[in-house]
DNA sequence: CCTCCACAGGAAGCGCAGGAGT
DNA sequence: ACTCCTGCGCTTCCTGTGGAGG
């Protein structure tokens, strides 16, 4: 029975012509040729770039706007095109802060930095300064100008302070034969005035503005890598326009955008249309939430965990005008089944807090006048959410 | 008008882990 | 290898408060 079954899936798999053509231009790994509505920005880099042509040193450059607004994108493509230029001399290091257990402490980076030469350093066990010097000496044996990219820098700053970015903006003063650049890239902009005015002005000698893109912005950016992504008149009108509207209504996020389109495309093959409609655009915008919802839940520490399971679980009982108390009676409960520590409910309330801000619930405070002051919480999740999240916790408590 | 409920949410401090300095 | 030092999760203690009921 399931032989046949999954012979037939396949069998409409291969029979049908799918909507995709090459799916790898949605994803954000992906670098098209043409990216439309960045000329100002591209042509700026570009500029504030050029002395390396000159073998002269570049100012440093200070990149910010937020997710989605193509600041990563521009800055590879005009090193890229920069790269070409001097037939691959230019040395570039690529460092995504973010990423843990990689970058996000000194010692770490710098060992990124040094094995970006080849050289391997050991995980742990050498002095910091070492390093620095390690790293220095196999940047002054090149020649010429070496860029160094530091993406999310924010991530970096608010992990290990500015110490760091104080000493390689400094290290220039001790080069001989070769410059580093530092081109500073982050979506948040306000981190920047924490810093140490020093590293902040060096830093930043050149500042590049990354605009959200408005809706008709990202209409032109679907309409090309959709070009690039699907067979031709695989994609219905209006698909396009909605994806944008909604990415728009979000900071104008191509990210998003992007992720929208593969998804509705995704979902239209998956349902076995030939075509990407509209409705499969609103099946992929819930696909994309509860997917992250759910993402959000699972990394969750397990007494974070715990408290929304209890405030599922009143949710199941129907419970209306659910208050802290309630949801912290339910808590204690679970915890005693599941041999958890029982936390505070000063914690506990935290805790409802936290989950209030990755919007998972509502909570908002009122007052039951001789019944006293606390918050309503309200579950802010549609009913499929509720039941995946649901059955997650459930495997995971008694 | 006052009271008093059921908390909110600030402040201080504790214990721990893991990194930095030596 | 060894002490600091720092950040984090958490507790303890605290003061503050909107409004129903007296």
């Amino acid at each position: 029975m399931a032989q046949i079954s999954l012979n037939e899936i396949f069998q409409g798999y291969v029979g049908r012509r799918g909507v995709f053509k090459n799916k790898e231009t949605l994803s954000i790994a992906f670098t098209p040729d043409n990216i439309p509505h960045r000329e100002e920005q591209i042509k700026q880099l570009g500029m504030i770039l050029a002395p390396v042509l000159r073998k002269e040193k570049p100012s440093n450059v200070f990149i910010y706007g937020k997710t989605g607004t193509g600041k990563s994108l521009c800055a590879s493509h005009t090193i890229k095109k920069l790269s070409d230029q001097t037939n691959g001399k230019l040395k570039t290091i690529y460092i995504n802060c973010k990423m843990r257990r990689v970058s996000d402490t000194e010692y770490r980076l710098l060992s990124q930095l040094i094995s970006f030469f080849g050289v391997e350093v050991p995980y742990t066990g050498l002095p910091t300064d070492s390093l620095y010097k390690k790293f220095f000496n196999l940047l002054d044996q090149g020649e010429g100008n070496t860029l160094l990219v530091l993406d999310e820098i924010d991530a970096l700053v608010k992990k290990v302070g500015d110490g760091i970015l104080y000493n390689l903006t400094r290290i220039n003063q001790e080069l001989k034969k070769t410059k580093l650049t530092i081109v500073g890239i982050s979506n948040n902009i306000s981190f920047i005035n924490d810093m140490d005015p020093r590293v902040r002005s060096s830093l930043s000698e050149e500042e590049a503005v990354f605009p959200p893109y408005n809706a008709s912005e990202l209409r032109d950016i679907l309409t090309e890598r959709s070009q690039l992504a699907f067979n031709p008149g695989t994609v219905s009108s209006g698909v396009i326009e909605k994806c944008s509207a909604l990415a728009a209504q979000e900071h104008g996020d191509a990210r998003k955008a992007l992720d929208l389109l593969r998804v509705a495309g995704e979902v239209a093959e998956r349902m076995g249309n030939e075509k990407v409609l509209k409705e499969h655009v609103d099946l992929a915008e819930k696909k994309l939430d509860t997917d992250k919802t759910l993402e959000i839940t699972k990394t969750q520490p397990r007494q974070s965990q715990c408290v929304l399971l209890s405030i599922l679980e009143l949710f199941r009982k129907g419970t209306k005008n659910t208050q802290t108390g309630d949801i912290y009676d339910v808590y204690i409960q679970i915890c005693r089944r599941n041999n958890l520590k029982v936390l505070t409910q000063r914690r506990v309330s935290d805790l409802i807090s936290e989950l209030d801000m990755f919007g998972i619930v509502n909570s908002k405070v009122i007052s039951k006048g001789r019944y006293g002051r606390t918050r309503e919480i309200k579950l802010n999740l549609s009913g499929e959410m509720i039941t995946r999240i649901e059955n997650f916790l459930k495997e995971e408590f008694i």
